[in-house]
DNA sequence: TATATCAATATGTCCATACATAATAATTGG
DNA sequence: CCAATTATTATGTATGGACATATTGATATA
């Protein structure tokens, strides 16, 4: 014996349930705040299991559309809440998908010392020495960006011997340091005169500067901070709800 | 007749399937490309159902530590295929949740024909008017932000009577407009004259730019251009896998 | 009155089983 | 030998039933 499920064949009876509920809100009959069937009125209703009414929900609370507690229900989530994924590409990838030739040259390479304020976001101890690297991608001969890295070579110590002459610290740093989390910020800034000639800037322009701190279970493995130049670079991101 | 589900009692089997494949992804035993076990194997070694390590590798495939495809099976994703969220908070929430006095001033408030740039993003058609809302956010007497917005009045036509004296145009928009879906741009730029003085900046200074455009299921709402002084603003994202 | 206890309830998770779907591998016909 | 068809396989989803857990609200106790 074979079951009808859907009235609208295809589409998953979670789906119909989230993009109903998600209809409700973006048509303004669900306000921030109002309370959302239960799952067990919910699958009477669409004539589902309960779980598949929470899934729907659970989803939407992934997505931060609606707030749920147990006991007291769900609801029509504060816009405050939202948020919006950025996707973060290689650099040649980024640079090569644009249609652009990618090219990398390395500017400088040595293990010091680092200062106290690289040196907190690496979680070292005083005169703790790291790699330093500094670096320049180029997208068709433009400056696309600079990079300057710290590497704890407690973390890393084949680091040390790398020599970063045909590849960027990140590409390497990604094969030998399978998967990591990381911390961003973003921030504008005004080019200083080094880093100005660098990306091929007059000083002052303004650079748009994405920090990474990344570290594995345990350690820190890495301080990056990558400069753009302001008048090309954008990041985007769009989100569309389902 | 109670069953003893878990060795480790208290964390969910699917969560300890996630973390096991996690763990072996961080400590390099899983590299990037790698097969893993099918979700019958991981079931069996895991002593587990099939939905649950199911449920555990989708949603590492949300979070994209993996990829997922049918008949082949599921890899360790490039690490290229990384993302953050950011969550942007309203900006009044964001200022006093920074210990500062919030505080806000309009600026300009007119209803013009958008020049072709905004009108494109609008997607109006030409001599179109739309309004158009300059304003300051400010925390503690500092100005934090300036807001320039053209708001789609086909879309929300009670916008017009609105007054934005004593509320930012966000604010009234999240109410009026319950929910909406959007496209985020970031940039960095110089400030020019105007837009200086309004940020109590010089001429020339670092602002950090965030574009947005927003809509509902058919129409675009509004559209956006929030800026930041560079010296002082962070955007900020942290992602740790679990 | 203040506090501790307990019942009610909505969400959270699990399981076994079943069927659906996409993509690859094997097979067959020209 | 190539193209069209079919089988196989891993993921994707649904269901009903069950137990777990957090939180609220009512009840009983000091």
């Amino acid at each position: 014996m074979t079951i009808n499920k859907s009235d609208k064949p295809g589409i998953s009876p979670y789906l119909q349930v989230k993009q109903a509920i998600l209809q409700q809100i973006r048509g303004g009959e669900l306000k921030p705040g109002d309370l959302i069937s239960g799952e067990e009125e919910l699958a009477l209703h669409f004539k589902c299991a309960r779980v598949t009414a929470h899934r729907a929900l659970r989803e939407l609370a992934e997505e931060g559309v609606v707030v749920r507690k147990r006991k007291s229900g769900t609801r029509v989530a504060a816009p405050s809440a939202r948020s919006t994924r950025f996707s973060i590409p290689l650099i040649d990838v980024e640079i090569r998908s644009a249609g652009h030739e990618y090219s990398y040259s390395l500017v400088k390479k040595s293990i010091i010392a680092p200062p106290d304020i690289v040196r907190v976001k690496l979680d070292l101890k005083r005169d703790t020495e790291a790699l330093h690297i500094q670096c320049v991608h180029y997208a068709s001969s433009q400056p696309y960006q600079f990079e300057d890295r710290w590497i704890n070579l407690a973390a890393t110590p084949n680091a040390a011997e790398a020599a970063f002459d045909n590849e960027g610290p990140n590409a390497w740093l990604l094969r030998e340091v399978p998967w990591s989390d990381a911390e961003h910020i973003l921030y504008a800034e005004n080019a200083p005169e080094d880093r100005a000639r660098l990306l091929d800037l007059t000083k002052g322009d303004a650079v748009f500067v994405l920090e990474r701190r990344t570290w594995t279970a345990d350690q820190t493995v890495t301080f990056v901070r990558l400069f753009h130049p302001g008048s090309t670079f954008r990041m985007r991101a769009s989100r569309v709800g389902l």
